[in-house]
RNA sequence: GGGCGUUUAGCUCAGCUGGUUCAGAGCAUCUGCCUUACAAGCAGAGGGUCGGCGGUUCGAAUCCGUCAACGCCCACCA
């Protein structure tokens, strides 16, 4: 078989895809072995492959296929995420561009257009998670607005309706003036700010210039030839026109003389009364605090306790309303500016200061600040919600790696607030509520049910209603919240909320490991357990996986503008699937930010190479029958049996814990090192002799096993180089065969004894560098003593390329000599022997291990040392003792021998 | 303002319940090699008072306290 020296991963990969969708191995159906189920964080529909998801996907396909390879029954379920706000942004953006105002289009054209557009860019990031090597079961491929997923969120909306979870009510939301939509709590991200606090001037209208005369203890009273006046100091003077009071604490003496009063709102002059509350903070500012209760979450909250008046001031777009009765029809950011510039002018703003505050913005939409706005919502009941999905964490039946995220689960379910469901799309759910006619200001009447029909017969169930008709009813115009659609997603996969208990559900839920990144535990991972335990009565999954963030070598986080995130696609053409997967496994420890190099994807690619190259190798060998197997070859199968075990071994831990970037150098360790660097070259015949038959099948037997360890994470170089080793059935593949090929235990010693062995080799490497001796001249080597290994010497001889190995009782003259543990090992050199460079060298190996006895001798003689730690310390260092005593005096007679 | 986490070799990290697998790994660096699988390689080597200080202990990278730097999450201070 001709091979050329540099592995090509473009030329197998896709092949390799193919052959395994051929033969349908990503699919899997119920039956009696044990499953392994994964389902995917269903990326956006319209989304490209980012490193992000690269990170994750990869570790989720390092785990089903290490599962399947286990003989699990592994289904990894793929799928896609409508994502509303981002999906129905991007649509209108499309529209604009072609100057259609989505304003302007109906319910139905737009939804047209959005389909459009999903149908176009939609499954393009799953096409991209093939060239990876996902191995997805794709019959399975899932989407949250397809038939099924919507019927389920539809279904799961009625049902918590019915169970008094959903209500509608009149809330201060977060609302996005540019998706003209609310947020959820958690969809709003808040960002440190340099902004300006304006102090504002709000003249006392109920007091005449003369009427304070005494002024107690503390009181700051502000007064000019206008008259008495509080000062504001706010952040949002544009929402001044809103006010509806100005609020002091009680307790604060600064403003004592304000009680009762009523002020003047600058430019507006419209007469405010002054409340007192214990929320307002006497240190901020003044202490006086303008109450705004359409505009401010904290104002609402003290409007509805003092019964102010509420003015909406703003449109839904973010511009002034009517209501304003000022700059209306301007944008809001520009009136702050305008209207600080005018207060100004009007002599009401006393000053202006640098001030670091924060800001929500919509987590969609990041240039857009969300301004808080009172409107009718959805909302779901989460209390009940917590309390099913908080204790399995606590108590650890359902597991996080690493465990710190706990605390942050616990935190955020300790303090659950109501979610908001609703939202003003169009691309989405649309909510299963029908309203009924009802007469100018009435309270509004609706019905909740899954078809018109239902609703309609609901409907006529309520007095008064007894004969309407479909046509009257107006469903409600919003959409659901993505995440209400994806917290159902460990179910309605399996249709386990249409068909509950359905044989697929119980078979695959709860599925295995959740890998996700910590970013969306609250959104999701979260609600996955409530909506889990709440359908199908257990968890979702049983351990969550928390990937970290992946950044740049800099530990910048990735992103466009800086152009610091390379596309997935470019380093898979550059570096093979392979390397790239193995570039993010080597800096993905879990729960870490991860720093990502193109180095580390070249770092994968050399790896790949060098098992290319091993394999060519062996392949490359002549095997002959006739020949019985060489000493050193038998050696070396025995030692790489145990090692290989030993690896496998330590893998199988390794990943128990989910620390894959270990297992996998572990793995790279043992092919590179172990395999590659010591027992090939042991075992390898002289060149251009043939190899005996046990050891070359020995050797195919090693490289199988090793390149089964490596498919997870490697799965292409593994199947094309298995499928290599020898002639294999159609539609047979590494994938399906079993990762257990080795024993379950290893012989210790024996891998300790080549360890030794393996130190003398180095040994005497060490002195041909240092002597400038070739490697194919021969050396012979005396041991001065005993000869621990000896059983090894075959090892010993080939790999040092040594012609005797001598045990002696004092070594000759002429030597340079090294020490292995406590032997001491000499190599003669005849002429070549340079003793003052000896010499040197064994004065400071003494200079060392005096000072090293000196240290033990210290410990020893500590009464409280020996006196008090465990016997087998003691002796530790009693050997120690012996050892550095027996080695000194070694190195003494060495260097009395050369002087 | 609370809470969590990190700090070990030039870089990225491992070191679990204190003691020969305690100072480790990979990469990078340096030296010598185009040795007939691989220069995307081979052989060898150097490199760290384990963030600072204090304590507990016979013994601390490991336990406790404290300070510092960085990072993350949560919270209504305008």
């Amino acid at each position: 078989m001709e091979l050329a020296s540099k592995y090509n991963p473009s030329d197998v990969e896709g092949k390799w895809y193919q052959y395994w969708l051929d033969n349908n191995l990503f699919h899997s159906e119920p039956d009696g072995r044990e499953p392994y189920t994964v389902v995917i964080p269903p990326p956006n529909v319209t989304g490209v492959l980012h490193m992000g998801h690269m990170l994750n996907n990869t570790i989720q396909d390092i785990l089903v296929r290490r599962a399947r390879m286990l003989g699990k029954n592994a289904c990894w379920v793929p799928g896609t995420d409508h994502a509303s706000i981002a999906t129905e942004a991007k649509v209108v953006k499309k529209l604009a561009e072609q100057g259609i105002k989505k304003s302007d289009l109906t319910r139905e054209e737009f939804l047209k257009h959005a389909w459009e557009w999903t149908d176009e860019h939609g499954g393009i990031i799953l096409k991209q998670l093939r060239k990876l090597g996902a191995s997805c079961d794709w019959d399975r491929t899932a989407f949250t607005m397809d038939e099924k997923r919507s019927e389920s969120v539809i279904k799961v909306f009625v049902d918590l309706y019915n169970k008094g979870l959903i209500y509608r009510g009149l809330r201060m939301v977060n609302w996005d003036p540019k998706a003209q939509t609310a947020l959820s709590n958690e969809e709003v991200i808040y960002k440190e700010e340099k902004s300006k606090l304006y102090y504002l001037k709000y003249y006392v209208s109920t007091l005449e210039n003369s009427e304070i005369s005494e002024s107690s203890e503390g009181m700051v009273i502000h007064k000019d030839d206008k008259g008495y006046y509080a000062v504001v100091a706010t952040t949002r003077p544009e929402t001044i026109m809103g006010d509806t009071a100005m609020c002091i604490n009680p307790k604060d003496p600064k403003n004592t003389w304000l009680k009762g009063q009523k002020v003047i709102v600058p430019l507006v002059g419209r007469e405010i009364p002054v409340i007192e509350d214990r929320y307002v903070d006497i240190e901020f500012g003044t202490g006086c605090l303008k109450v705004t209760p359409a505009h401010d979450t904290n104002d609402y909250m003290l409007g509805k306790k003092h019964n102010l008046e509420t003015i909406d001031i703003f449109n839904p777009d973010g511009t002034l309303s009517q209501e304003a009765g000022m700059y209306i029809g301007m944008d809001r950011v520009e009136v702050r500016k305008l209207i600080a510039k005018d207060l100004e002018a009007a002599g009401l703003l006393e000053k202006v200061e640098d001030y670091d505050n924060k800001v929500g913005y919509s987590e969609r939409n990041a240039d857009t600040a969300v301004e808080p706005r009172l409107c009718m919502q959805w909302f779901l009941r989460m209390q009940h919600f917590a309390d099913i999905a908080l204790p399995p964490v606590m108590n650890d039946e359902l597991k996080f790696y690493p465990t710190k995220y706990k605390t942050t689960y616990n935190n955020w379910l300790e303090n659950i607030q109501d979610w908001c469901i609703s939202r003003q799309l169009w691309w989405g759910h649309r909510i299963p509520a029908f309203f009924l006619p009802t007469a100018e200001g009435a309270e509004e009447k609706f019905v909740v049910a899954e078809t018109i029909e239902e609703a309609v017969a609901l409907a006529q169930k309520i007095e008064g209603y007894e004969n309407i008709t479909a046509a009257e009813l107006r469903q409600d115009e919003d959409a659901l919240d993505t995440w209400f659609s994806s917290w159902l997603w460990p179910v309605s996969l399996f249709d386990g909320i249409n068909n509950p208990n359905n044989a697929e559900l119980n078979y695959y839920y709860p599925t295995a490991d959740l890998v996700t990144g910590p970013d969306i535990i609250f959104f999701w991972v979260a609600r996955m357990i409530m909506a889990g335990y709440e359908y199908k009565g257990d968890m979702p999954f049983k351990n969550v996986y928390f990937t970290g963030i992946v950044r740049d070598k800099l530990g910048r986080k990735m992103s466009k503008s800086l152009g610091n995130s390379p596309d997935p696609l470019d380093l898979i053409a550059q570096y093979g699937a392979d390397g790239v997967r193995m570039g993010m496994m080597l800096c993905a420890p879990a729960g870490n930010d991860i720093l990502f190099d193109d180095a580390l994807c070249e770092q994968g690619r050399n790896f790949n190479n060098k098992i290319w190259n091993a394999f060519r190798l062996v392949k490359g060998w002549n095997v002959d029958a006739s020949i019985a197997q060489p000493e050193a070859a038998r050696l070396g199968c025995q030692w790489f049996d145990a090692m290989l075990t030993k690896t496998a071994l330590e893998v199988d831990d390794l990943m128990s814990k989910y620390r894959l970037s270990e297992a996998l150098m572990a793995v790279y360790r043992l092919f590179w090192d172990e395999f590659s660097s010591w027992y090939l070259e042991i075992v390898k015949p002289a060149y251009g002799c043939a190899i005996d038959k046990q050891t070359y099948d020995a050797t195919l037997h090693y490289f199988d096993a090793l390149l089964r360890l490596l498919h997870p994470f490697m799965p292409f170089i593994t199947e094309e180089l298995w499928q290599a080793i020898e002639e294999r059935k159609d539609g047979e593949s590494i994938m399906t065969q079993s990762v257990k090929i080795f024993a379950d235990s290893y012989d210790e010693q024996l891998i300790a004894d080549v360890e030794t062995a393996k130190s003398i080799i180095s040994g005497v490497r060490t002195i041909r560098l240092q002597k400038n001796i070739a490697q194919k001249e021969t050396l012979a080597l005396e041991v001065v003593g005993t000869h621990g290994v000896a059983a090894y010497n075959a090892i010993i001889e080939k790999m040092g390329n040594l012609e005797a190995i001598n045990v002696v009782e004092a070594k000759s003259d002429g030597t340079s000599s090294f020490m292995v543990g406590t032997t001491e090992y000499a190599v003669p050199l005849g002429s070549l022997i340079d003793v003052e460079a000896e010499v040197a060298k064994l004065q400071a190996e003494l200079t060392y291990l005096e000072g090293f006895l000196n240290s033990v001798m210290k410990k020893l003689s500590n009464e409280r040392f020996v006196s008090n730690a465990p016997e087998a310390v003691v002796a530790a260092e009693r050997k120690k003792q012996a050892d550095a005593e027996s080695k000194i005096a070694a190195i003494k007679e060495s260097l009395e021998k050369l002087k």
